[in-house]
DNA sequence: TTGTACGCGTTATCAG
DNA sequence: CTGATAACGCGTACAA
């Protein structure tokens, strides 16, 4: 019982295959009752169109793609891209679109899946995601001429839209929230300054703190590991003026620096606050819990969909809201205290229980 | 300056498009000059087959499927999906397939999603993850005729192979351990029980306290989730005798449930030791260092992908040898204390200093 | 080696 | 206006 094709359907409805194509896409050119009996007698038959057979025919591939460059490690622990997919697969699938994937390990073969994605028309068009700097992937993609959409906090470039709310608001609240607390040395752990979401939140989070008038503040640059988040805090912590108030580039650095606060014995909130970025699920459920910065990714992963699909399409571009990031106050940021960060490790201020207060917001 | 197609590469070398697919194919019936000839033509013009039309022509897809089932928010932290498609890729890419990715919120979006990409001839295949107890789509598979791969602990099934290393072993090792160290009450945090590695854990829990002649220990079901884990934490300290010592089903609700117990004031391991599950990039930087089973997520992938080439094509399984599991010892599990987990929240025995050994393993 | 039918929808052309 | 016919897209495979 193979699937019917086309011909199986117009042969039992005794019309011919382009009667049966014409109905079934709504076109003029078939009488109400043909169509009609076209239609039924498809669903009877179970005809799904083939997804190949149309490929070919429309010359498009009706899937796009999305290709992952990033170090294992880092890709393991990132909370964005499943939230991201789902977002994409709601617009794609109603579309009829696939999304094809591929994950490889550094840029040079993500430049190389792109080509032969292309070459081989698998797609018709892909995202493009963790923007460099200086990234070479808009350039070859107009080169190659497969349409693309950069997602995430995106440098205007001359090829294609960028979707993606900008990072940078999360970070100024996050900063302002700490000023707010009286923190004055704000110290940022960064991603790679070839990174372009490393360096928006960087750039985001210096220009703050000079809008508050405050001196420059403590940076370190990292690779969003936690191996890296914990080296970060280790240095600042051994500063001979340490900082009072850390905010990460991601939450995986800042549980992995607020672990390692917690062994030298300094108090969170309580000797230093501690904000993360991403928002992820264990975040609420830390000890102290974590204040961090939220990002809608299905959002994201919609309007980049929906955005592609234009672009694929030629149609115009619909305005999109994506609503920008926000704080989420938690326990690990407070007020800042008097004692010093480096203080005698093994003294606790404030009893355990006390600690254990609620998430605000 | 469009794709050239294989009649273009076939005109240009002076030869029939026959011709030029038997060159490239390495399949006798061409004279080894003229072989020469189109292959150097065929590279000039920058020719590569069209997915598409092979797909057509070969009546095959020529990709693959992956269909990830799951509430969000258990996806956004699952560290087992990235690395596991990165394991599909070396073998997919190589061998001129594409992965086809699809994530739904619910097991019946999911049966359909199967349907649809059955329908739609998108697919040759399809690789099942997080098999539950009583799951319809192995047989659902098998009556589309879509080729399926069942990757993870899954029992067995009259329809299709099962790929991926038992995660019992893990279990089986960090139950050992603890009762080594002098653990008897040694309790489990455990997924829903309407999935496979969800019980198998648990069994595994289970018949190692059995064989060690140990009385039962609590066990708590939880849904993954870090909210859950915390929960169930709650539940095991608030025993008449809470456990000293807790498996977690994974890293996620470990964290919580560390978090949990320190808000408590309870010492860990002093008072109670923690294990986890996929051994994530966190857990060696936590404090103290969690305790973890680590499973090779990018070999898991790379066996089912050869799997289903296989069934795919047709061709004789090649075994395959898939790691078992491994305990990584760290600092959340040591000596069981004599002082009960219940113990006064505020009272801390061991100065922090103390508590940041080394990871061990 | 070449010529050509085939896979399966889509769409332009044309006769009724 | 209705609907049949045929060409098209592009590689594969088999008969000649």
């Amino acid at each position: 019982m193979a699937r019917p094709t086309i011909n199986d359907v117009a042969r039992a409805a005794g019309v011919s295959k382009g009667a049966v194509s014409f109905a079934l896409h709504d076109r003029p050119g078939v009488a109400p009752a043909t169509r009609e009996r076209i239609l039924k007698v498809a669903r009877e038959m179970g005809w799904t169109p083939s997804a190949r057979a149309r490929a070919l025919s429309v010359s498009k591939a009706l899937a796009v793609g999305l290709v992952m460059a990033r170090r294992p490690e880092t890709l393991r622990a990132d909370p964005f891209f499943p939230s991201f997919i789902a977002g994409l697969e709601t617009v794609l699938s109603d579309r009829g679109y696939a999304l094809l994937l591929q994950v490889v390990t550094d840029p040079d073969k993500a430049r190389q899946s792109y080509r032969r994605l292309a070459d081989e028309g698998r797609v018709d068009g892909v995202f493009v995601t963790d923007l460099l700097v200086d990234d070479e992937r808009p350039a070859l993609l107009a080169e190659i001429g497969l349409p693309a959409v950069i997602v995430g906090p995106g440098i205007e470039n001359p090829y294609w839209p960028v979707v993606g709310a900008d990072d940078a608001p999360g970070i100024v609240a996050a900063v302002e929230h700490l000023i707010a607390l009286g923190h004055t040395r704000i110290a940022h752990v960064g991603g790679p300054s070839d990174v372009v979401h490393g360096v928006s939140r960087k750039q985001a989070w210096c220009s703050t703190l000079r809008a508050a008038g405050l001196p420059d503040s403590p940076f370190v640059e990292t690779d969003f590991s936690a191996e890296s988040g914990a080296a970060a805090t280790r240095q600042l912590l051994d500063l001979v003026e340490p900082p009072t108030a850390v905010i990460y580039a991601n939450d995986l650095m800042a549980m992995a620096g607020l672990s390692l606060a917690v062994s030298r014995g300094v108090d969170v909130p309580g000797q230093l606050s501690i904000v993360g970025f991403d928002d992820t699920e264990i975040a609420a459920h830390l000890q102290p819990a974590l204040t961090s910065v939220r990002q809608d990714a299905i959002a994201w992963g919609a309007a980049a969909a929906i955005r592609l699909l234009e672009l694929i399409d030629g149609t115009p571009p619909t305005p999109i809201e994506l609503a920008p990031p926000a704080l989420v106050v938690r326990a690990s940021t407070g007020p800042v205290s008097t004692g010093a960060a480096h203080a005698a490790p093994a003294q606790r201020r404030r009893s355990t229980r006390e600690r254990g207060r609620m998430e605000k917001q």
